[in-house]
DNA sequence: ATCAAAAACTGAACAGTGTTTATTTAATTA
DNA sequence: TAATTAAATAAACACTGTTCAGTTTTTGAT
């Protein structure tokens, strides 16, 4: 039927993505697939690939705008803490993982396709996550070592993270949902207490 | 062409398996398909269909066999150590995972279809990793309270897997491949330290 | 206003996926 | 040897991502 002018390319690209989200965030990630996505939008198929280079271009910018909510979401409950930060920083991350499920775990599942590579935004934005837990850390353990600082940045913060995905693929079958944050307090409070400890 | 006879269904489902197993190995989960099993075995699709309710029935069960080689990896190496057990049974585990990045991401990657429940043995044998962790720690920290053990082992073991995870996903970009060990050292340690420090 | 060119959009095709089922073949039993 | 049972297949179904020849509409120039 040719063009409609409706919308702009840009537009419909956007379209694209806010139904990406929608889906992933209803339905989980297994379920979201190129079709769906231009039914959805109320086009075919052939037109996403006027704006996407392909399916993993889509999802991989559908997972870069959830990544940036999770930064900001974890910015915000730091700058919202007077002490502890590095701890405030991880519960807010843990929570966000537990109220937004489907789309925090669709950044994490998502398997790249062979050969394929991260678009430049979605490491980009993980190192900025990493980044701000070593700006806090440095403020909250001043006395360390910057080496020691990069190295237990990366250690809590990827522990923070394997208890989100456990604890969001059920696989903490003998811990309660609302004892989750204590798993996190535990592991974060008693490192930086041993870090401490080491001065 | 009917029975060959060649095979019974056990060894059928054996071979399956075992094949499944290999292109996990050699190709990755999302290479994975029962077409492609069934093929490498010399046989057709629907074969597989005799011996598995379905696909995810196949990947569970591959899965199982690697979560059994993973645990007894893991206690072989704790078994070894004199010290710091909980320690070297974490290094255990990221060894395996190093060494088997395609199986171990296999397991902790494949996507339940909506509906469908985890085999029994596959619960299983997670909660036998968790209880390992759980009887070295009251070992190695024995005036520490059997509440905070149980809650301690799996918010340092969730740790431990975090790291895996990120590091074989390649997320890890400002740590060396050889410094990932070290990750995993300085969580532990420093966890176990903080927590001896509050009794 | 008319016509050509460019851009937007579609629909159908392709190879692949998991799954089901009628059918064929071989081994077992009577 | 004939009837029965079990093993295995081939083909179909609905789905997937991807491509591309056409069709339709808008734009730009005469």
């Amino acid at each position: 039927m040719g063009r409609r002018g409706e919308h702009s390319l840009a537009e419909i690209k956007a379209m694209a993505l806010n139904t990406a989200i929608e889906i992933i965030t209803q339905q989980g990630l297994a379920q979201l697939s190129a079709r769906k996505v231009a039914k959805q939008m109320g086009y075919t198929v052939g037109t996403l690939y006027l704006v996407f280079k392909n399916f993993h271009d889509l999802v991989s910018q559908a997972n870069a705008m959830t990544l940036d909510e999770l930064y900001r979401h974890s910015l915000n409950y730091s700058q919202h803490a007077i002490e502890n930060k590095v701890l405030q920083i991880s519960l807010g991350y843990l929570q966000y993982a537990l109220d937004n499920p489907n789309r925090w775990r669709a950044i994490f599942e998502y398997q790249m396709p062979e050969q394929e590579q991260w678009i430049p935004e979605y490491a980009e934005k993980v190192q900025k996550l990493f980044a701000l837990v070593e700006s806090l850390l440095v403020v909250q353990c001043p006395s360390l070592p910057s080496d020691s600082v990069h190295l237990t940045a990366h250690a809590l913060w990827s522990g923070v993270h394997g208890i989100c995905v456990l604890a969001l693929t059920g696989k903490l079958q003998g811990i309660e949902l609302e004892q989750v944050p204590d798993l996190v307090s535990l592991l974060v409070n008693n490192c930086l207490l041993g870090l401490q400890q080491q001065d």
